[in-house]
DNA sequence: CGTCGATCTTTCCACTGTCAAGATATTCTT
DNA sequence: AAGAATATCTTGACAGTGGAAAGATCGACG
């Protein structure tokens, strides 16, 4: 019976799924400040507080979709990983390199899971997801020192500045504030662009 | 006549600067995303479309309290510029420290004026006022460089580095997912965080 | 077969921003 | 000084929002 029917059965089956991804079609259609409930599960074709049965109020859903995000985030950093030279600084590069794949390709979810009004719940999946996108990030740095950095001052700190700096870039290029290279060879110029940023050394030296 | 009674007179006399006044109150008490403009006229004590004849729609007001938090992020700068040693490296850590002041002091208008939907109009005071903190901290890194660092690439990057770097910090702090040290001398330990953040080199020295 | 719980709908409420029309005060013109 | 034009503010209506409460339908399990 059942089956893959679209007709009008009472019991969507799958709205779970079904509501996430409508909620990141309209996320990324309308932005996080214009993004609705209603219009979500319009989309899905139920009822307005249908929803709620799964996520409970609207801020569950935003988890759930946050969750979505920070996998995401985690993939652009490892595509950019696999395609890179694989020394540990290139691969360092290529991590932050998808951080930015990921806040141009779905800004308003980039947006999201770093507006969020709290920080995730202690032991949630959400804190989850977001803790394995850190990690990624974390190895990266270890790799390049050669031991885990989270053990050390130093490397905590170092790991913190990737993290910052990756982000700042690609906050404020979706603030647009700053502008990024369009055109011909567009792609290449942005990751030069990234790479000179990443390694500007503003130590006093040159007092 | 008139004068200073705050009564019932039809016209307030006074309203915009009035209603930016609460605005940034509501701001700070409810962040952006729970922002209102019928509760700040209410605040006020005006009808709820009173706010419409001096801004015009909501964005209106929005664009005109994020012109203020420009200003204000100015003077946090400029606050720590004054404080610091004066040397040209000082004094761009002191304005990248301005930057992360004006970040916890104000958090939600900091998210506001780096969260607007549309980057500032063209002539408009608002983008004056954004070009005026960004020329605070292009003219700390050209006291720093010798020359206006607008006028080549090199400087052009260094400015882009100081600022996303600063950026960063400030908004994954606001974001929680990096914790700053509370307590005792907490405000020390924040300022040398933010110059060892700053200052960590990340060129393939060590490959 | 019947019952129970999960899933979804309907209806209602308070609240939001915007629009149109009216009321009131101020300023300008003569 | 009087009347008219304008700026300022209010009232009332509207479509949209998220959430609460209560009812309808379905699936699963006794």
């Amino acid at each position: 019976m059942t089956g893959h029917t679209k007709s009008k059965r009472y019991h969507h089956g799958d709205l779970r799924r079904a509501i996430l991804d409508a909620g990141e079609e309209e996320l990324s259609e309308r932005g996080v400040a214009g993004f609705s409930l209603r219009r979500v599960a319009a989309r899905v074709g139920v009822s307005h507080t249908a929803p709620a049965h799964h996520f409970g109020d609207a801020a569950g859903l935003i988890d759930a979709l946050a969750e979505r995000g920070f996998r995401s985030l985690v993939d652009c950093m490892e595509a950019r990983q696999e395609r890179a030279i694989q020394t540990a600084y290139e691969r360092l590069i290529a991590t932050g390199q998808g951080y930015l794949d990921f806040a141009l390709s779905e800004p308003a979810m980039f947006r999201l899971i770093f507006g969020l009004d709290q920080t995730p719940a202690e032991g949630s999946s959400l804190q989850a997801a977001a803790l394995s996108a850190f990690m990624t990030l974390a190895r990266a740095v270890g790799d390049l020192r050669g031991a885990d950095p989270m053990l050390d001052p130093e490397g905590r700190i170092e790991v913190l500045a990737c993290w910052t700096r990756a982000h700042g870039i690609a906050d404020l290029i979706l603030s647009g504030y700053i502008e990024l290279p369009e055109g011909e060879n567009a792609e290449a110029e942005r990751d030069a662009f990234f790479r000179n940023m990443l390694a500007v050394n503003l130590s006093p030296r040159d007092m």
